[in-house]
DNA sequence: GTCTATATCAAGATAGAC
DNA sequence: GTCTATCTTGATATAGAC
């Protein structure tokens, strides 16, 4: 599906750098294509205009996260709420490659609006595994809803949490699933 | 501070309007000017610049959500945590003029990261008061985050939660937080 | 596949008449 | 205080050489 010319990811990687340190706004081909060491024409061999660019920066985001979670669910017991824990424990990394996705999201919203489609996908997907989980759909979506919160507000650089406090509340996130479903459990007996 | 000549307030209904309608990466001068009903000279008049309309757009709607929670204090029986809730209270308002924050906030941001400054601010504010009061720092911040995820979720329009789905769990947020204070209350004896 | 040069256009902002 | 006309800039995209 997506061609692995080395440059591509390159201009993906240099595309996302532009929005994380000048904001979305300034994510101008010209800074993409100087920032990844080519010329304008030559990102536009790669990308035929800036829509292509941005839906790729989204779809790979969304790739690695979707892998992420994967590896991340092998490693998680067997359980009822295995999927929203592995959702929360990816949100947890703070690895910067791994936290671009609000990048690629702000740069596109900026865009065009209806760009936000695949993510509005992932979303709608999520929150259907989620709230079908056994602790109930109201303290499911809540639960991811504070996920979501969490990484929006990183995105918006408007998040009042420093890292001690983030991991606190990631602690109590994973916590609460648990308490949710033990009196789930209780109330079924 | 704010000079309340009609058109004031009638270009900032129309700048918002714009967003809602178009995105912010659409809302130009022209089509602000346009939707209001005025000339680019007439806006220009108002606004020097599209960054003081944004401004001001921003400052409008923090004033508003102020306001607002005010009066729901007001009608909330005295408790630990009745900051919080009203707080919740104010984001489950679904009123339209009410929801344009994300609206302001998006086309602010769009156009420059910096001006997310006021947001930042309130948001910290928020937490400062919220996660001081008695259910802890941790509880505290999950409820809060849920709501902002909300509302964030709604701004960029990849909520997947129908009206139905969104009251019930605003329901839920205000119940728990009174479960999490009666949990604490029995700890403390 | 990468480059330079250039066409085209939209948007912010200014000047000055009424 | 509102208008029209115009200037200027910066960004997308195209054309065509190497």
């Amino acid at each position: 599906m997506s061609p692995r010319a080395s440059s591509y990811d390159n201009i993906i990687d240099a595309a996302e750098a532009v929005v994380i340190e000048a904001g979305a706004s300034h994510m101008t081909l010209d800074a993409v294509a100087a920032k990844a060491g080519v010329s304008k024409g030559g990102l536009l061999h790669h990308f035929p205009n800036k829509v292509s660019l941005l839906m790729a920066m989204v779809q790979r985001q969304i790739k690695i996260h979707q892998d992420a979670r994967k590896k991340i669910l092998k490693n998680i017991p067997k359980g009822p709420s295995r999927e929203l824990k592995s959702f929360i424990i990816d949100a947890q990394n703070k690895d910067p490659m791994h936290n671009r996705l609000g990048a690629s999201m702000s740069a596109a919203v900026a865009h065009d609006p209806r760009l936000n489609e695949p993510i509005r996908k992932v979303v709608r997907d999520n929150y259907m595994k989620f709230t079908a989980s056994s602790i109930g759909f109201e303290k499911a979506a809540i639960i991811t809803l504070a996920v979501d919160g969490m990484r929006l507000q990183e995105m918006l650089s408007i998040s009042p949490f420093d890292d001690e406090q983030r991991s606190r509340i990631f602690d109590e996130l994973l916590r609460l699933v648990d308490e949710f479903q033990e009196t789930k459990n209780k109330a079924q007996k």
